[in-house]
DNA sequence: GCTAATTGGGCTACTGTTAGACCATTGATG
DNA sequence: CATCAATGGTCTAACAGTAGCCCAATTAGC
């Protein structure tokens, strides 16, 4: 952790891929957190190209490669375009301890404690501002859409449920953050069966979460964060054995 | 902050400039955060191309660029290299308030929520986690040699400090976010006058965080933190109007 | 002084990426 | 059932970036 380290932190690598693979990554960001929700389509390729900065033959080889991969499904014609068909596999079907080892122990370590820094962090900021009363009526209905939730649509709005309270500070830098971090251990909780006590539990913490947030306690809305991730990152590492 | 919101976070530009614009800016990252210090050098330009994986032709270019910026003497031979020559311009002579007009208001908010965030929740991160006896005497390390800094070094042990907090955790993602919300204020901070009893104060909290993180003290930690930026965020935001 | 190692400087052929134009398909609507 | 707007599919010329090689300069140490 001397210099050293720091130089190796700051000198890293200008980009993670070529422009093909990081479109790739992007897309299936969008895919896997839920901001396209199966059954819907991406954006025109034309304007997708825009938004992401790319040429649209770079992006036509990523949306390829997703189609080729059954993330997508791409019609031709008016109404037509790239159609999300991927749905998380259902939990408990993929080997928890497989994808924990894919993923190597140190990769896990660190994507955990980031999660753990960046979500806490934002929840003690937004507890900490001056909320409207639009967005406490937003958070609360993130947190009621979760708790009515299915079993299929349950991930998905957890996602959205979490990622809101980093949007709602207003910073685009955090809110980034929190969709990396979240995406980082988003394969690690498809995994992870979904068993009604947990899911009772998280319920739990979530009202504190939102408690806290709206009672402006920065301090118990960063304990409440800490506390529902620590239960995740603890079954977890227990895999690292 | 509905849907179409979280598909801006998503779907935002995969580059955010071609290599070169890119690898000029990562390498005044490690000039103006004090990583290479004055008078140091950068590594050798094959050695440094590997490292930020792009070609030797376009590190060139940029090495170039800061040359003729000022930033950097280059000088051919064994021995030779790319040395820092930048040193940060006399407080109080850069126009704060211009240097915040030039940011825009925007993105001043968002560097210094994400700055607040990141830098809470390594904070608290750090203090809930069982520290070895090295890491405890590196905190303190960095503590002292930034209360014995002289003006010319102090913001860089200042950024050294601060970044040491992030690293300790041992989340590479983490002192990353750290570093970037740093390198986004740092042009700001190096516009504010460095006033004793400015100092003395943030002599204090530094303290104050430091303590709180040997006592495994999560919530004081973060309080600290918090206590520490917000002083530096209100004089900047009174610039806002 | 010479030498040799190290470092920046520069060249060329090759590959990745882009911009922009044009073609092909689809399906709601008149 | 013909139209046409919206969308994916394809091509080409130009540009950006890379890999690998060799040249030029500098200086500690013999």
């Amino acid at each position: 952790m001397d210099d050293s380290a720091r130089l190796m932190t700051v000198l890293r690598p200008v980009r993670a891929g070529n422009a093909f693979e990081e479109t790739v990554e992007r897309l299936l960001q969008a895919i896997k957190l839920g901001v396209v929700a199966p059954g819907r389509k991406l954006p025109p390729e034309r304007e997708l190209a825009v938004q992401l900065g790319i040429s649209r033959v770079t992006l036509r080889e990523a949306i390829r490669a997703l189609q080729d991969a059954g993330y997508l499904d791409v019609r031709r014609g008016r109404y037509g375009g790239a159609f999300v068909t991927y749905a998380p596999p259902p939990p408990e079907s993929g080997d928890l301890r497989r994808v924990v080892a894919d993923m190597g122990t140190a990769d896990l370590t660190d994507a955990l404690t980031f999660r753990m820094a960046v979500e806490c962090g934002a929840a003690a900021v937004l507890a900490a501002a001056t909320l409207t009363d639009d967005q406490r009526s937003l958070l609360r209905d993130r947190l009621a859409a979760l708790n009515k939730a299915g079993i299929g649509d349950y991930r998905r709005l957890d996602t959205a449920f979490h990622l809101s309270i980093a949007e709602l500070t207003g910073s685009a830098l955090l809110a980034t953050a929190c969709a990396d971090a979240r995406l980082r251990v988003s394969d690690l909780l498809n995994a992870i069966p979904m068993l009604q006590v947990n899911l009772d539990h998280s319920a739990r913490q979530h009202e504190a979460i939102v408690a806290a947030i709206l009672a402006g306690d920065p301090e118990g809305a960063r304990r409440a964060v800490a506390e529902h991730l620590e239960g995740t990152a603890a079954l977890l590492r227990a895999f690292l054995s």
